[in-house]
RNA sequence: GGAUGCUUAGCUCAGCGGGAGAGCAUCGCCCUUACAAGGCGGGGGUCGUAGGUUCGAAACCUACAGCAUCCACCA
């Protein structure tokens, strides 16, 4: 017997180990269709965040439902290194102890990083067991592990022979504080207060000064030339003059350039080819020299001159006075401006001139294009419209800067020939007397971009490989289409031939109460943990699956994760009571449609009608609409409507085998149904009802059985439903009490035979009748069935009462005749939805013609 | 500067071509033996604005407004 309060705590116990030793998350089974996905690897950072619960309970509620309908599913489950997060949460740590890396060197900074991902890979698995995650941990991965180890070192060789990988000096984006270097998609552009400065030169020879204005004085060390267009009359003459740099004297040629935007600034620009993007493009163009003034920790350098080991910041402050000093300042502007930010250390970026590896993209990116025309083989995304933002950004990528100066990675597969310094690439390591291996790592999404096939095995043709990839469904965020999604999809084509998975399914972030980004500095964050332990699990997960829409962001919102609790309650409840009704003995019986009333009739048929649309629903993977028509039915139809009126029917010993029969296949269903949303509760109630099997997971899904299917049963239970809500509504308009007793009296009977003792139970009816004429009182009609309610009757109220009834119903009857009356109606719309109004308007016909009787009688 | 999304009941959001829905809040009545973390009933919306397409528009198109997000090398 269940509790009589719904405990989750009680109910989540011991349940995800029960599964575990069951083996019902380890795939395998030939005999079945196979089915597989990929989890997005949680980086070893920390603990897990609401972000991760998003990520992962959709593929959790997939998994769980394509097991149920019968396919192998394999969902593997890993972890990623996460490159530049760890490691600076793990230089962190030391540096509360006093310890650089530099101090432990490299090998002993691996051991702690690994001692690291040891602890938080431990607090991962914990919360996966907490929100029920039901991956197959036989085949776990990390992204640092030997198999995709190896799979990176393919992959980069590969791509080196094919002329795709290659070492180059260009301009990266270089984060001054973990020292290393960055991806285009690893800064952060924001908009930042700053200052334009404006400062004079004078031209060479002559008596003019060009003003230039900079936002970055400190680079002015670095210059190589200004450049004005040639098109500006304004300057035309100085090109091929010269002019002073006001920073340190030098001279620099002035030189036209069509890049150059005359209304921007002054229309002189100073030119840095070894701190800016643009300018690097121009050094290249002439040949100019690359003067590199900054050093790794963004600190200038001995060709600053007197500001040498000065920091940036500090530099600039200090040239601007020296140039004011010295009268050519000639103003500063206040602006504001994009300023690129590290993604992990929020420093802001500076561009620089870097050695570095890089992936050529254009040809990858290019194959994506056009496998994406082809509907066979490629990725569809879910909402359709983020397939365009993967578009758009294979369209206009450059190439990837895979190089990092960290030590916790995949360290780069590239070798230096101690004698003359040649680069050998390659899989196994040389004779390391000859050669020493490239200091650097991998970006972490290098090897992230493999997940989908390098779990499975490959670079090895295994039968993992084979069987279950390509995966079919990749659930996450919009946040990391870039990053990720896109990078996964050029490897796999390349590598594989193949998609890495047939759908992505895109959800939102979640966001708090009021709607603001969760993060650190706000303090906003909501730990899943806390959550679990206030509101249980199964309301976590059916609040954060069904409360949005997919592409969208939603709220987090305690609100919603107490009705959802409600419900599962709600749920907890009925189960109890239909147990309490079967009691020890219980034996179904066969249910002819046949020979079943009309409530058992209505019930089994709203019930297939809810499996049908709940599995349609699911097989879209549209989670909100599968579960909203899977409450409407709990609610309206079982608990309010069925479950109540079979108090009454098991009154009746002849029936009640039958309504015990029909009590327990819906209970039973609805548990069926709902399981994959929230399994800890529907595992603990499924193993309380008769019959049950070892586990809820040995369970198949729900099938609709079209021989229960009857839509006039369905409308005959409406019907009646409708009575009682009139009768109810008309009791409460007329304050009485809900249990107020009235007599009520019904005509014509059909089909409505031996209803008295429901609505004696739910109105409170001291006696039904059945009459061919009804006297006084307030009448409904629901096409060709009326009700008399029989009370003391006010005869103004009534009159007035039925006057307001006469009024809506000429006015819908104008509304349907208007309709009907329309050629271009009849001629195009739909024949069903013609015919729908017909009847409509036919009921209202009858009903005002009875309006109006009674009303002539008063 | 481009692109996308959002604007629906007091709040948070579904719906996305056939007469507006949910949760919470609100009001009224009920301790009816599954559930008071409940039951029953009610009130509350010119579905951002203006045009258009259609027999029919909250839904499709166009413009505009507000909000949000992403992309972009403007010194």
């Amino acid at each position: 017997m269940l509790d009589k309060h719904y405990d989750h705590a009680l109910v989540e116990e011991g349940k995800y180990e029960s599964w575990k030793k069951g083996g019902y998350f380890t795939a395998g089974d030939k005999s079945k269709q196979p089915f597989s996905l990929v989890i997005p690897p949680p980086n070893v950072t920390g603990k897990l965040h609401l972000g991760h619960v998003m990520d992962t309970i959709p593929d959790d509620i997939i998994c769980r439902y394509k097991r149920m309908k019968g396919f192998d599913v394999l969902w593997v489950p890993g972890m990623d290194h996460a490159g530049i997060a760890t490691q600076a949460k793990v230089e962190a740590k030391l540096r509360e102890q006093g310890i650089s890396r530099y101090d432990l060197g490299r090998e002993k900074f691996l051991e702690k990083a690994w001692e690291w991902k040891k602890e938080y890979g431990d607090t991962i698995h914990e919360q996966w067991a907490k929100i029920g995650l039901s991956v197959d941990y036989s085949r776990e991965r990390f992204t640092l592990d030997e198999g995709l180890s190896a799979a990176v070192k393919k992959v980069f060789v590969t791509l080196y022979n094919e002329g795709l990988i290659y070492q180059g000096e260009k301009i990266i984006n270089w984060d001054p504080e973990l020292k290393t270097a960055l991806s285009n998609v690893e800064v952060i552009h924001s908009d930042d207060p700053g200052e334009f400065y404006y400062f004079k030169y004078k031209v060479v020879g002559s008596d003019e000064t060009l003003t230039v204005a900079t936002t970055r004085p400190e680079t002015m060390f670095g210059d190589t030339a200004v450049f004005v267009n040639p098109k500006d009359r304004r300057y035309s003459h100085l090109v091929g003059k010269e002019c002073i740099n006001p920073a340190n004297g030098e001279p620099l040629p002035i030189m036209g350039d069509e890049y150059v935007d005359i209304s921007f600034g002054t229309g002189a620009m100073k030119c840095t080819p070894a701190h800016d993007p643009n300018d690097f493009i121009l050094g290249k163009k002439y040949g100019f020299k690359f003067i590199k003034v900054l050093d790794e920790t963004a600190h200038m350098n001995e060709l600053s001159g007197k500001y040498n080991g000065m920091d940036r910041y500090e530099c600039r402050k200090a040239l601007v006075k020296q140039i004011e000093e010295e009268g050519n300042l000639v103003k500063i502007e206040h602006i504001v401006h994009s300023v690129g930010h590290s993604e992990r250390s929020n420093t802001v970026v500076e561009p620089m001139l870097s050695k570095q590896w890089f992936i050529k993209m254009k040809p990858l990116a290019e194959r994506v294009l056009a496998q994406q025309k082809d509907s066979e083989n490629k990725v569809e995304f879910l909402p359709k419209r983020f397939e365009n933002v993967l578009l758009r950004w294979m369209n206009t990528v450059e190439d990837w800067c895979i190089s990092r100066q960290l030590w916790w990675g995949h360290r780069i597969p590239a070798y230096y020939s101690k004698k003359d310094g040649s680069v050998l690439v390659s899989e196994t390591e040389p004779d390391m007397k000859e050669y020493t291996q490239d200091e650097d790592v991998l970006d972490t999404w290098f090897s992230s971009a493999l997940w989908p096939f390098a779990t499975m095995g490959w670079p090895k043709i295994t039968p993992d490989f084979e069987r279950y990839f390509p995966t079919d469904v990749l659930v996450t965020g919009y946040d990391i289409i870039f990053f990720w999604v896109s990078r996964m999809i050029f490897q796999s084509e390349h590598f594989t031939d193949k998609r890495p998975f047939k759908k992505v399914y895109i959800h939102g972030l979640i966001r708090d109460e009021l709607g603001r980004k969760m993060s650190k500095s706000l303090g906003n964050g909501v730990d899943p943990i806390d959550v679990i332990a206030k509101y249980g699990v199964d309301a976590l997960r059916y609040f954060i699956t069904t409360n949005s829409t997919p592409g969208l962001d939603m709220r987090y919102s305690e609100e919603k994760l107490q009705s959802s609790e409600a419900y599962l309650n709600k749920i907890w409840n009925a189960t109890r009571y239909v147990e309490s009704v079967l009691g020890e003995d219980f034996e179904p019986v066969s249910l002819d449609p046949k020979k079943l009333g009309t409530l058992e009739k209505y019930i089994l048929s709203r019930l297939e009608t809810t499996i049908k649309k709940v599995d349609e629903k699911m097989d879209a993977y549209q989670f909100g609409a599968a579960s909203e028509t899977l409450y409407n039915f709990v609610y309206d139809d079982f608990c309010s409507f069925y479950l109540e009126m079979s108090k009454v029917s098991l009154q009746d010993e002849s029936k009640s085998d039958t309504v015990k029969t029909v009590l327990y296949k819906v209970i039973r269903e609805i548990i069926l149904l709902l399981y994959p949303y929230t399994p800890f509760i529907c595992e603990e109630l499924y193993l309380s009802l008769p019959f049950a099997k070892k586990s809820i997971m040995e369970e198949t899904y729900p099938v609709y059985e079209k021989r229960l299917h009857s839509p006039a049963a369905e409308k005959n239970g409406k019907l009646l439903m409708d009575m009682i809500k009139d009768v109810r509504g008309y009791k409460s308009a007329k304050k009485m009490a809900p249990n107020a007793p009235i007599n009520l009296a019904l005509s014509p009977k059909a089909p409505f035979l031996g209803i008295e003792n429901y609505l004696s139970r739910f109105l409170f009816a001291k006696s039904v009748k059945f009459e061919k004429e009804l006297g006084k009182g307030d009448i409904f009609v629901y096409g060709g069935t009326s009700l008399l309610v029989e009370l003391d009757i006010d005869v103004e109220e009534l009159k007035d009462s039925l006057n307001k009834e006469k009024e809506t119903l000429l006015s819908e009857i104008a509304r349907g005749e208007k309709m009907l009356n329309n050629p271009g109606f009849l001629a195009k719309a739909p024949k069903e939805k013609v015919a729908v109004e017909q009847e409509k308007l036919a009921s209202n016909k009858a009903k005002l013609e009875e309006v109006l009787s009674r009303l002539s009688s008063l």
